[in-house]
DNA sequence: GGAACAATTTGCGCTGGCGCAAACTCAAGA
DNA sequence: TCTTGAGTTTGCGCCAGCGCAAATTGTTCC
């Protein structure tokens, strides 16, 4: 097995302020896979083995309710650390990990994890400051989920969507992976009916362009508009 | 001001793992201090200056939105760290926590954070095992908004109440802090009417006893039942 | 003890968004 | 080219739960 190469993870926010030997040295422990389009990563209560850096593609976090309904937990982009079950001393996931498109991966075995967060403090920062972040973004859907209209939660969505994985183009901000309007329903707490409703609408009034699986952003300021309308209540 | 006392903290799960002498070591960084119900150990947005285990009491952590809406994201039981900005590398606190009873804490200033991680590792992956168990315990929450009705929401909640804050009495489990129904509105994203709906309903079919602040859940078996109605859909 | 206030209960009407069903459209493979 | 199937759109009816309002009950502080 070669050696994998310093550049695959030397420009990634998770591993700054490491010198270079350290990123090799942080490598060498690490597994490089591929994932085709649609394949787990980790299943859902599976005993968790490894961490993970997403170096090439988009994942979606899956969650699956006893009876079978399913809610996405966060889309994760590249250079994201992932699966850190680790570090927060579970042993199990508590979310499946799909590949939304054909993936890269990084493995690292859980073991490891303490030696390395000790020999690297700024990498085990930087990796709670990842969590941290999670945490607070999930309180944050869990207040809009709380107080907010269904439109409202599509659009910020979307919104989200275009910041985080948005990729330029003339006509507007296009999300770059695959995205379905069950998909959106489930990031959302809503219907696929729904959601296809209002993009119909949105697309109508200019703010959008959306296709099969796929979203253009062309007017975000609006959609903002809309995100924080404070009409009701 | 006079040291304070290792049997403060000895019990706690949160320092088991210490001998005794680290108990008290990392004592003497701590300052303690009362809150008088319904004041602020801390503020939304505020700057993060210390991080704090509760050890009497209740703490209701709170997020508001820009309008003015209130949801609670948790509580805060004795025992528990919490406001560990620090340990996340965030600056200010997410949320506000507010005492729901007379409360004591005991307060570490951030700056030592890394310096008592490093030096108590047991003590530094104790408090990431809880926020693991905090970041599931919201995204459960985000599916539960997502999948579940409003009458499964909140049997959710009294039986989460009872499970982490109840106190068993003759009669039933009560919750042994003065909870309304809007607190109960705001942890389940409904209105206090509704929820006030609910309880007279399930005071009617005896599963529960309430009162004004008050609730005593009488058949939990049967609480469960209604939150895991798996009727719709 | 009583006034003032806070929390709760309950009725009523309305509607956002869901469930269901059917039609349609696009993409990929045979 | 045609078929097949997945993704999407749209119409329609319905109801859970909200907003509003008023009555009621329990607490607290003069």
């Amino acid at each position: 097995m070669a050696a994998l190469d310093r550049s695959l993870i030397s420009r990634l926010l998770l591993f700054q302020g490491l010198t270079p030997d350290e990123q090799s040295e942080i490598l060498r422990d690490a597994r490089s896979s591929r994932y085709a389009k649609e394949t787990a990563i980790f299943e859902q209560e599976a005993e968790a083995h490894s961490f993970f850096v997403l170096i090439a593609g988009h994942i979606r976090v899956v969650r699956t309710t006893p009876d079978g309904q399913q809610v996405i937990a966060r889309y994760i982009s590249e250079g994201e650390i992932f699966g850190v079950a680790a570090a927060l001393g579970r042993t199990t996931y508590p979310a499946s990990a799909i590949a939304a498109v054909d993936c890269v991966v990084l493995a690292w075995p859980n073991a490891l994890w303490p030696d390395l967060a000790g020999r690297f403090p700024v990498f085990g920062a930087a990796t709670y400051r990842t969590v941290g972040t999670r945490l607070q973004e999930t309180q944050t859907r869990v207040v809009e989920m709380s107080t907010e209209q269904v439109e409202q939660r599509v659009a910020h969505a979307l919104l989200r969507l275009a910041n985080q994985t948005g990729r330029k183009t003339d006509s507007g901000i296009e999300i770059d992976f695959p995205i379905s309007r069950q998909d959106i329903a489930e990031m959302t707490g809503t219907t696929l009916h729904t959601v296809s409703r209002l993009l119909s609408k949105w697309e109508d009034n200019g703010i959008i362009v959306s296709g099969r699986q796929k979203v253009t952003v062309k007017d975000a300021h609006r959609l903002v508009v809309l995100a924080e309308n404070r009409d009701k209540r």
